[in-house]
DNA sequence: CCTGATGCCATA
DNA sequence: ATGGCATCAGGG
């Protein structure tokens, strides 16, 4: 990358806004100058509204209407990298540029002349009456002579009264200056001892620090309570004794609070926190310290990726499997994978922690992208559960109940014996599927192979793949028994109730993320629900998260198989990732739990990895089945999104979309649908999509582009692309 | 994303 | 004729 330019005042310079105007405007540099990347203010007609110098100007436009930047912030400049980045993660998600900016500088007040505050140091040696406050106010500020203290802090430290201070300063023996009020952060020590490490976690700590300059990707695989924090935490230190920055991602805000107390413990003090929760000030002050690089470690959410690093050195991303590093709104990227973007540029590296990687980074360790380190249990063998499969195909369960025989007497067992037991649902929110209760065909649709979900209102089946419809018959299309057809996917409630009457005399009770209104609410469940006041939980994805339950020793997953036919791509993976998470939890106190899988399809290559616990062979059946549909990860998948308030209206111009589709079947992509989002309506708007599905190596953004661009959209109507879309049936 | 210009309609 | 509001284009 070349260096930045400099610009003389009155030079024409390119100007990237953050309004919505998809292409940079010229203005004249300020007097000073200033140089490419500057973030400055310019005049937008009668607004002034904030900016990056892009490049030199294209002086394409009617020189008398060029108007001057304004002034140029106090604020770092924006790296060439980032720029980059930006440039990079904009060309792949189809996003505009202004949008890239206004995610990279989600700071208020940016443009504020720095806030200030007034600080007290110690002063001239003078002449004055000692007193015994004024001799505790000096004692303080000569003990601490590196610091520098507000008023109310040093008052309270000299266990004074404010006026005393002041009085000091009259007379010269404090000095009492202006400083900014973004203070730097407090400084991390790496050199502090870390905690000792076994022999497996100080063999991968080892390989983590060899050869760190330069970009490279690492999955740090462990399974729970193998100590991959520790692990990551000295990878952190040795970026750190490099002088560059951390940044360690975590999947959701509830897990930052105890991180940054294992932080503290590890380096004595606290890094940076960047996530919805934090407030305006703490923002910016963040920003630009981080930007200065008076930030060395920054601890947040996936949008921390576009933070202004100056020397980003490492990326952790933690739980890296985990769907919330997917941005469903707004820009729609994957962090996980633009983390790996932003290290490559600026030859950093990148730690993928998870005790169950995702598929996507199992991948590209088999492609030799990424290098493996595997951290044993710290308790020697793995502690599996017992696995078994319920056949549901057996259990002649009628069409309106969920809970097989066989599971009811397992979980009997438990209660007499005092012991809890979770009911699972591997779902969240999807339209039911229909599937046959005696041989366990899922109705599938007749112009492709996706199944197909019941439509309540019109008592339809409907292919959410390509929209197509029939209604639901009386005779399963495949083994031809009467009336065996069921609607799969019992809402956490309807299984609630389930529970209650087949176990009148247990607990139970219910965890549901929607159900919580704060996370806060949501942890006093779990705690609750931890100290075993509870027989039976009933739960979705949700319970698999890092919470320990001593007195769980049975897992039952009530619908093991319903994403084993295409329903979900990654519903499989969650289930096995539910089993292996679940392993941690379930008898890690002593006993060793058992899990009972559900299912219409025991004898499944995926159920039967499941269930012998052999990781390789459900990745590899995994994998293969992927590699076979051609979706994600060897196939690429796009969704589109037609929005408006008026639902005719969106399936019309989508219908129109599909039908004129030359530049995807040019690059030889497939398009299906129109039909019904995933989530078919939100806030009045009807939601339509189409579905792209394409090679994985097709120029499939310029073909997007070159689509897209062929239509008049009405003004109600809004388009989102989103490639690599996380949820779909 | 904002803002000011435009034009259509309902009202005095 | 006049003011209110929805729609739209322009911004350097």
């Amino acid at each position: 990358m070349s260096e930045p330019q400099f610009f003389h005042q009155g030079d024409l310079v390119a100007v990237l806004t953050s309004q919505p105007l998809d292409r940079v405007l010229d203005y004249k540099a300020p007097e000073g100058g200033c140089w490419q990347g500057a973030f400055v203010e310019v005049p937008l007609g009668p607004r002034k509204v904030l900016g990056v110098v892009w490049g030199a100007g294209a002086g394409d436009y009617d020189h008398a209407k060029i108007r001057p930047v304004i002034r140029v912030l106090d604020v770092a400049p924006m790296q060439q990298s980032m720029a980059e980045f930006l440039r990079r993660v904009s060309d792949y998600t189809l996003t505009p540029m202004s949008k890239m900016l206004r995610l990279a500088t989600r700071a208020p007040g940016l443009g504020d002349p720095p806030s200030m505050r007034q600080v007290y140091r110690l002063g001239a040696q003078t002449e004055l009456r000692m007193t015994a406050a004024r001799q505790k106010v000096l004692a303080v500020l000569e003990e601490f002579a590196e610091l520098s203290f507000t008023l109310k802090e040093l008052s309270e430290a000299a266990g004074v009264t404010a006026s005393v201070v002041k009085g000091l300063v009259k007379l010269g023996a404090v000095a009492e200056m202006a400083t900014p009020q973004d203070m730097p952060f407090a400084h991390l020590n790496p050199g502090l001892p870390g905690k000792s490490l076994s022999e497996d976690q100080a063999h991968a700590v080892a390989q983590l620090q060899a050869n760190t300059v330069g970009y490279r990707t690492t999955l740090l695989k462990g399974v729970t309570g193998s100590g991959k924090t520790e692990v990551y935490l000295e990878a952190v230190a040795s970026c750190l004794k490099e002088r560059r920055q951390a940044l360690v991602l975590l999947p959701e805000i509830a897990l930052t609070a105890e991180f940054l107390t294992r932080v503290e413990a590890r380096f004595g003090a606290r890094p940076a926190e960047w996530h919805s929760g934090v407030t305006m000030t703490e923002r910016r002050r963040t920003w630009k310290m981080v930007g200065q690089g008076h930030a060395q470690m920054v601890v947040g959410a996936r949008s921390a990726l576009f933070l202004p690093f100056q020397d980003l050195g490492l990326i952790v991303v933690d739980e890296e499997h985990d769907s919330s590093y997917k941005q469903e709104d707004g820009v729609l990227y994957n962090a996980r994978d633009m983390a790996v973007l932003r290290a490559s540029l600026v030859g950093g590296q990148v730690v993928l922690a998870s005790a169950t990687p995702s598929l996507e980074s199992w991948a590209n360790v088999e492609a030799k992208k990424y290098t493996k380190i595997e951290l044993k249990s710290r308790f020697g063998v793995s502690v599996l559960p017992e696995m078994m499969a319920i056949d549901m195909r057996q259990e002649n369960l009628p069409a309106d109940r969920w809970i097989s025989p066989s599971l009811q007497k397992m979980v009997e067992a438990r209660i007499w014996a005092g012991e809890q037991s979770l009911l699972f649902i591997n779902r969240r929110g999807y339209a039911p599927i229909t599937l046959c209760r005696a041989c366990g065909d899922q109705v599938g649709c007749d112009h492709c192979d996706a199944r197909m979900v019941e439509h309540r209102f019109q008592k339809r089946l409907m292919c959410h793949q390509c929209g197509a419809s029939k209604p639901v018959p009386k005779i399963c299309p495949s083994c031809a028994a009467e009336n065996r057809l069921a609607v799969v996917g019992p809402g956490v409630e309807r299984l609630a109730e389930e529970a209650t009457a087949l176990f009148p005399e247990a607990k139970v009770a219910v965890l549901s993320s929607d159900l919580f209104g704060s996370a806060r609410a949501l942890k006093e469940q779990i705690a609750k629900l931890a100290a075993g006041e509870v027989d039976v939980i009933i739960g979705t994805q949700l319970v698999a998260k890092g919470h320990n339950f001593p007195k769980l020793t049975l897992v039952g997953v009530i619908d093991a198989d319903l994403g084993l036919q295409g329903s979900d791509l990654r519903a499989a993976e969650r289930t096995f990732q539910l089993m292996r998470q679940v392993a941690g939890r379930a008898g890690r106190s002593d006993k060793p739990g058992v899990a009972a899988l559900q299912t219409h399809q025991p004898e499944h290559p995926v159920i039967r990895a499941i269930l012998d616990g052999d990781e390789e062979a459900f990745w590899s059946a995994e994998a293969q089945a992927r590699a076979q549909a051609g979706v994600p990860p060897y196939g690429r998948l796009v969704g589109v999104v037609l929005s408006s308030p008026d639902a005719q209206e969106a399936f019309e111009v989508a219908q129109a979309m599909a039908r004129n589709c030359q530049p995807l079947t040019d690059i030889g992509a497939q398009i299906f649908g129109p039909a019904p989002a995933p989530i078919a309506r939100i806030r009045g708007r009807h939601r339509v999509r189409l579905l792209i599905k394409a090679e994985k190596n097709a120029p499939i953004q310029s073909a997007l582009s070159a689509w897209s661009a062929q239509f008049k959209f009405p003004n109600a109507l809004r388009l989102s692309i989103d490639i690599d879309p996380q949820s779909f049936y």
